[in-house]
Parts: structure tokens; sequence; C-alpha cells
DNA sequence: TGGGACACGC
DNA sequence: GACGTACGTGTCCCAC
């Protein structure tokens, strides 16, 4: 028998709309999962019932002959919110394309056009399935026609034909119109009777057959109130009749037999797959020519358990491997490691690491394979490889988390199992997920086994997505930020976390003395002065007592209370004593529990160094963070937080720390992008850039700049490189707006170029959806098509400020590939240990310490020509303090 | 558990 | 005319 499967394309797009917990969103701001959600849908309506013939049916705006006969028809229903509507034309271009029968006819509602279309299909001898979760359409139900009812979500559903249906309702398909003539409906504004509901519609159908009959036969209905109600309704109960009765006979021009299902148009289907970003419906495509996703490795592999070290003798690797380390990745003592999966060709290779030797006779045996890596976020393996003593180049030649950060550095998850899913619909556990549910497994017999198998799971999932994420680099033109910045990159801060900062920990636990004693008293005092006692650290508490109990001041700023932060705080400093006591209070105790207390249990027990974790995938703009601790916002501008500097010492007693801050790196990035000439010209002659500019601005002498119009200039040259207005501008000058109007203004006459750059850069994020850097990196900025002036205002502060920043961040990680292969090459025992934006810190060993010093600046100033010289600015001390 | 408020860095 | 400086991490509180 042939089958059709009738969609109620509205209904459906509906349901996948809020079945979606989460929505979708492109990276040009198209909302897409309600799209995501239907193609799911459809998608497994072909693999559970196969049917040969299509067809997709959707209302049209205007009124329809329901509206013609009751004006009220559907009135007061919800309106589709727009994140919806905005989605249903690109769903229709994806019927289209997939040559699916897309019907609808003005006038009429797409339950008419299925009714009609099953009653034609079954005419023709066709088994009829119909997927809606639009209720009224049970009435089409017969004994060859199946009606599958979405309720909640996408999977979970009722079939009904004539025959179920009768044993749910107890009446017929058919008289489900009687039962909503008489009971009516609230979501489409049908009448019904008043006060007849569910039960009561039930019996009646039961006893009379049909609101006909029932009117027909109304003097023996039986309580004598609902016979009232019956007699007092007849039209309006006939009129809910004929308005929930599906019309099965709307003139459509097109037969069921002309809904047969073919070929998909590839080519437009491919476009508008990548335009939404629906990488697993593109790679489930499976075409050959150019959109060729196919996936290429499936099984075929030879898998090889090595697990003594005499096997090592006569095995030889060569070429390109995907890699996967299984250990701890523990910063926090020695790692230990399980074992590695290597895939190259096509063997599968584990090295069962706990039965081999404990000499490291592995470590040194890979350090001599002549490998390139591919692997997801190989700064893990790296990390635990050099640990254990590999001393070899890593060089890589693909990290799929890495590429899909370059292709996409809004996103917040970069997980294997993530990217797995949503490129191929394949699961890949997490290796937290796979040792938590292999927890009891006996790690000496048979864990090789476990882990062999899993590892081959992982660096397969690795390899399909590499092969398609080496497409998009190459087509989203990403070569150069992937395989000249990012790749390189890995090894080196895999290198700053081995070699990790060694901290002195009685320094640090003495200072947490002082500290707590300092704090406690404060709190104490507070509370004094305050007159009650209560939590200082409970912004509302502090709150209530400062600006209702004391009755100071407040500052304006109030959204969920009283603001009591350091600004608000500063400006009634002199109104009472407890103000500034409150202030030292925050500092300290911030001291104390974030970097005292927060600090020493990250030192690791082995070897009394910090290792933090650096995190190359997490920045919009490129810039690298760090965590475990963050190294990277050390205290230095107020003196008791630069003293925890002090326990920042280097690696060995001879040893000093070295480090070089590029000089404004962010304002020459300005001017060579702007091509500003003053700006470039204040930087060759090796001015004092923010004198330089008030000077350019003010129209006098540089010799004549007040401290006060410097540090105007200097905020105005901040302010450009964030975007900032005449209002940001003015409360961090404490001026007028106009003043600050005036000055920016001034400063964008004297600068045109800097504002043409500007300009360009957010028309060019308005064409493109995207700002780029100098090495090519991109960030997609969909704040630009929010409907929010707030959010489109940020959006061009984003496109004006990424480019200088993330070009900024490409300098220094040049910069530091250079600086690590330089090291690296001339053997030294110094070893670059951390980077902090503009900077980078050095622990070196005293007979290199000229060598380094030389080798640093040059290799950060010559990391790229710039316009403008670049300036590295070097200091040395004994401890991170001293380096000012 | 997660968001807000706050404070630290560039 | 809105609203109003980029990028992060960690700690604490408090509502859910």
């Amino acid at each position: 028998m042939k089958r059709i499967a009738l969609i109620d394309g509205n209904s459906l797009i509906n349901r996948a709309y809020y079945a979606m917990r989460n929505p979708m969103i492109t990276k040009e701001g198209i909302y897409t999962h309600a799209i995501f959600g239907f193609l799911n849908m459809l998608d497994k309506i072909r693999n559970d019932y196969d049917p040969e013939y299509m067809a997709i049916a959707f209302d049209m705006k205007g009124p329809t002959f329901r509206h013609e006969e009751y004006e009220e028809y559907k009135a007061g229903r919800k309106k589709m919110p727009p994140e919806l509507a905005m989605q249903i034309p690109l769903m229709k271009d994806i019927l289209d394309a997939m040559r699916i029968k897309r019907l609808e006819l003005e006038g009429f509602e797409a339950d008419d056009i299925i009714g009609t279309m099953a009653r034609s299909a079954e005419s023709e001898g066709m088994e009829t399935y119909i997927f809606t979760g639009d209720k009224d359409q049970l009435q089409l139900a017969t004994y060859t026609t199946k009606i599958i009812y979405t309720k909640r979500g996408v999977t979970d559903f009722d079939l009904f034909d004539h025959d179920s249906f009768v044993d749910k309702y107890g009446f017929t398909p058919l008289q489900f119109i009687d039962f909503k003539g008489l009971s009516g409906d609230p979501s489409d504004n049908i009448p019904g009777i008043p006060g007849v509901g569910a039960k009561t519609a039930t019996n009646l159908i039961k006893d009379f057959g049909s609101v006909e009959e029932i009117i027909a036969r109304a003097d023996e209905i039986k309580p004598a109130g609902l016979q009232k109600k019956v007699s007092e309704n007849v039209q309006q109960a006939l009129l809910s009749k004929r308005l929930a009765t599906i019309n099965v006979n709307v003139p459509l021009n097109i037969t069921p037999a002309e809904c047969v299902l073919a070929e998909p148009d590839y080519e437009s289907l491919i476009a508008l797959y990548k335009k939404l970003e629906f990488n697993r419906f593109l790679s489930r495509l499976k075409v050959s020519d150019e959109g060729s996703f196919e996936i290429e490795k499936t099984g075929d592999f030879t898998l090889v358990t090595v697990s003594d070290d005499s096997e090592l003798l006569n095995l030889t690797i060569d070429g390109e491997c995907v890699i996967k380390v299984f250990g701890d990745n523990n910063h926090l003592s020695d790692p230990v490691l399980h074992g590695i999966t290597l895939l190259n060709g096509n063997t599968c290779y584990y090295f069962n690491l706990q039965s081999m030797e404990e000499s490291g006779g592995f470590y040194k045996w890979l350090d001599r394979q002549n490998i390139s890596f591919i692997g997801h976020d190989m700064k893990r393996d790296y990390f635990m490889l050099m640990s254990k003593g590999c001393e070899r180049d890593f060089e890589t030649a693909f990290d799929t988390a890495v590429a899909q950060y370059v292709l996409d550095s809004g996103r917040s998850n970069y997980k294997l199992s993530a990217l797995s899913n949503e490129y191929f619909h394949e699961t890949v556990e997490e290796e937290e997920d796979f040792l938590a549910s292999n927890g009891q497994m006996d790690m000496f017999t048979d864990s090789a086994e476990i882990y062999s198998a899993y590892g081959l799971k992982v660096c397969v999932a690795v390899l399909n997505l590499a092969t398609i994420q080496k497409q998009s680099i190459v087509k989203e033109d990403l070569e150069r930020v992937l395989y000249d910045v990012e790749l390189p990159l890995i090894q080196v801060m895999a290198g700053m976390e081995k070699e990790g900062f060694r901290a002195d920990k009685q320094y640090l636990v003495q200072f947490g003395e002082v500290l707590a004693g300092e704090v406690e008293s404060l709190s104490d005092s507070i509370q004094e002065m305050a007159g009650t006692e209560f939590n200082v650290n409970s912004t509302a508490q502090l709150g209530e007592i400062l600006f209702e109990k004391m009755n100071l001041p407040h500052g304006k700023k109030t959204k969920r209370g009283y603001s009591t932060s350091a600004e608000v705080l500063e400006k009634i400093i002199d109104r009472h004593p407890i103000i500034p006591a409150i202030l030292e209070y925050r500092t300290l105790s911030k001291l104390k529990s974030t970097y005292i207390d927060g600090m020493i249990p990250l030192i690791n027990t082995d070897d009394g160094k910090i290792h933090a974790h650096f995190r190359q995938t997490v920045t919009t703009t490129g810039r690298i963070s760090c965590t475990e601790p963050n190294l990277q916002n050390i205290p230095v501008r107020q003196e008791p937080g630069r003293k925890l500097r002090k326990a920042f010492v280097p690696e060995c007693e001879e040893c000093v720390l070295l480090s070089a801050d590029y000089s404004q790196i962010e304002l020459r990035v300005l001017a060579h992008m702007s091509g500003d000439a003053s700006l470039i010209k204040a930087f060759n002659e090796g001015e004092d850039i923010h004198r330089a500019t008030a000077a350019n601005v003010l129209g006098v002498p540089e010799g004549q700049i007040s401290i006060e119009e410097r540090s105007r200039a200097k905020a105005v040259n901040f302010g450009v490189i964030y975007g900032m207005s005449a209002f940001g501008l003015s409360g961090e000058l404490n001026i007028t707006r106009q003043e600050a109007d005036d000055y920016i203004k001034a400063y964008f006459a004297r600068h045109a170029a800097v504002k043409t750059f500007m300009d360009n850069s957010v028309a060019f994020a308005k064409e493109n959806g995207y700002v780029t850097t100098l090495m090519g990196r991109k960030r997609h900025i969909k704040e630009l098509k929010a409907t929010q002036f707030v959010v489109r205002q940020m959006g061009e502060r984003l496109a004006m400020n990424t480019p200088i920043q993330g070009s900024a961040a490409d300098i220094i990680k040049l910069a530091m590939i250079r600086v690590y292969d330089a090291l690296k090459k001339q053997n030294l025992k110094s070893k670059l240990i951390l980077q902090i934006h503009d900077e980078l810190i050095v622990n070196v060993y005293p007979d290199e310490l000229e060598k380094v010093k030389k080798l640093l600046a040059a290799n950060m100033e010559t990391a790229y020509k710039l316009a403008v010289e670049l300036k590295a600015e070097l200091n040395t001390g004994k401890n991170w303090y001293e380096l000012k």
C-alpha cells in the first residue's frame, strides 16, 4: 500500500519552537531552533514511517471562510513571537530545497488542506498519516487515515485511527465535531453551549449521536437545566459545529500522487544549512562534490595495544597522529598518566602506561618519533606529556577545539561531545563521564581494553570533525590565524603551564595572618560605628544600614536596593568614618579571600609552584585567559595588594625574573590600522603619546601641557579604543557632557583618520556581520542586528574595539611563539612562565640573562611589522614585586 | 545552582 | 531619543 505523510506545518513548527529549551542563534543573529526541531521531526517521520509521498500544509495570513461566518473566530489568540515568525519563511525555503510539496491556499487553514488531501489520498487507496499538534484534526481519523498527534516535545505522541479514537473518546472521529459544537474550544474562540463541558458533551453525544439530533429531541434531555441551556443556544451550537468542521472539499490543484518525494536540490539545501549553521544536517547529506561532508573514517582500524617497553624497540611511527592522553591533568600534584592513544593511518595504538616502566622509556621513545599531532584541546595532552619529561617539539597539525574557537569565538562550549553532537548527531562521551561510568574498573587488568576502545572512538570523532573544520577554515579565510598563530601557540601555553610560577607559601601564610587580624578589627569597628551586628560582606545589609539607618546620602545608582560600590562610597568618604573603614575592609578582605586563601591551595604540593591553567578558547577577542588561579589579575595599582607579588619568585636561588611590557600596544595598533599621521608621527618620534595627544588636540606646544590636560588626553585615548561616548568620558573625567563632547570632537578633528577607521569598522561589521584583526581573526557581532537600541550600540562599540584589542592579542601571541622557539633553539634553561595581555614574564637563569633580555626584546619588537615601531620595556627582579 | 554585586587585572 | 568604555576570573550573598 502506498503511504502518504500529511504534515501540519504551522502546528509542528510551533511545537518544535516551544520544545527546544534553549534558543539557537547563528553567528548572523538568525534564530534557528524551531527549524532545527522541525527538521528533526521530519527526519523522524521519514525514518519511522518511510512514506513515499509527502505534503506539508501551512496556514495563510489572511481571513478564512470561518472568519466570514464568525468574526470572532480565533480572536484573542496570542500573536506568534517574532523569534518564531522569522523562522517560518526560512523553513519554507528549506522545504522547497528538499523538493517537498508545500500546500497553502488563501481563505483556508492547514486543517482544511490536510482534510481534503487525506480524503482524496484515501480514495486513491493510500495509507494516510497526518502529523499534527492540533486536536481538531482527530476528526479526520478513519480506518486507513491515522493521526499522529504530537504532545509535549518532539518525540512524545499518540497515534489515532478510527478504532483507537473510539476507545479513547467513546464516540466516532466524525462525532468529534459535534463534541466541539457542544463544548466549544477556547483556543479557537469557538463558543459552544455555555456551561457544557467535555463530560456533558460526551454524554449527550452518546445518547443522541449528533448536534442536530440533540436539537431535534431537545425535550428528551434529562436535567431540565441542561435542556434549557441547549434550547437557548441552538444557533450557537450549530455555528460552533460548522466552525469546527474541517472542509474536505478545498479546491486544490494538486493530487496526492503528485506529492511523491524526490531528490532534494542539494545546492540550495547546502547553502541554507550553511547559512543556518546546521552542520549536523550538512554532514548527513553525504554529497560527494564540493560540499563533501561524508564521514571519511568510520571503521576498519587495527587496534594495537602496547603494554611493555620492549615492544617499543621495533616500533616507529611517522607522520600525522591523532592523540588522546588519559590522565588526571592535575596541576596540584604530579599528574598520573594511565595511557595514550595514537591513531596513525589505519592503526590505532594504545600505550598502556600503567604497565610500562616508570623510568619513562615511553616518553623518550615518543620524543624520537617524527610525528605531528591532531587532537582536541591538545594543551591538556601536551601538559601531561611535558610534565612526564617529554622534551620534543609538539608540532600541532590540527586541534578541533581551537579550530572551532577560530571559527566562532563567541560560543561557550567547545567540548568534543558537544561538537560531535552538533556536526554528526553522534554521541562521544567526555573523558570525565567515561571515567565516572567505568569507575570501578581494575586499572591494572582491564583498563587497557576499555581505554583503547574509547580512545579510538575519540580519535575517530576528532578526525571526522577536523575534516569538516578544515574546509570551513579555508572558506572563511581563517588559515593565518589558525595555522600561524593559534596552533603553534598550543605548545607554548602548555610549556608555561608545565613550568609554573614558584610561590613562597610561607610569605603568603604570614601575609594572610596579618590581613586576618586587620580584617577582623575593621569588621568590629564598622559594626560598632553602625551600632548593630551585621554581615559587612552583604551589600544588601550594608546598604540598608548606611542609607536608611544612618541616613547617609545614597548614590543615584540603585537597581536592587542601594549601590555600595567603591565609586559611590568614595563620594561620601568625608561624611562618616564608617565609609573609609568599609573601603579598607573591602580592599583587605578581597586580598585575604581571593588572593591568599584562594591561592594557597593551588600551590602544587610536589614542586611548590603554581601551575595556572591558560585558556585559549574563552575570550571573544582573541586574548588568553587564566584560571586556577587567575595570575592575570594579581594586584599592582595599590601598594597593599601589590605586596602579594613578593610571594612570586624565580625557580632557583640564583635565578631572576625578567618581564617585558609592550608599551602602548593598543594605541600603536590603532595608529597602524587607522593610518593616522599624527599618531604615527608621535610614536615614531618617541613622544609621550598622551602628552602629544593633548598638545595636538589643544593646539599648543607639548611643553605647555599640564598634568591635568595630559590625564584628560589619556582618558580620551583609552576611550577611543573602547568606543566610548561623550557620556562615558564625562563620567570618567568628572566634566560635563558638553565639555566631553567638545573634547571628543576636537580629538576627531585632529585625528580624522581614526574617526574614519572607527566608522569603517562599524560599517563593515553591519555589512558583513563580523570584524577582523591583523592576523585575520574574526569576531561575529550579532548585537548589531538586535532590535534594542542599547544592544546595537554595544555592537558598534564591539566593532570598534575588537580589531584593536584582537590585533594586539595576535601580536603578543606571535611574540610568544617566537620567544618560545628562540629559547628552545638555543637550548636555554630560561623559560616563559606568564603572559598578561601586553606583558611576558620569563624565569631566567643567571648566566643567560643578557642573552634572554636581547632575545625577548628583539622577538617582541619584531613580532609584527606595523607602521609604527613596537617597543618592549624590560625589568628584572628577585620577585614579581620588583618588576616595575 | 545561578545570577548579581563587587573587586582585581589589562 | 533610548543608553552610555573593551576583555576577563573569583568570591560572596541570596533567591530559587
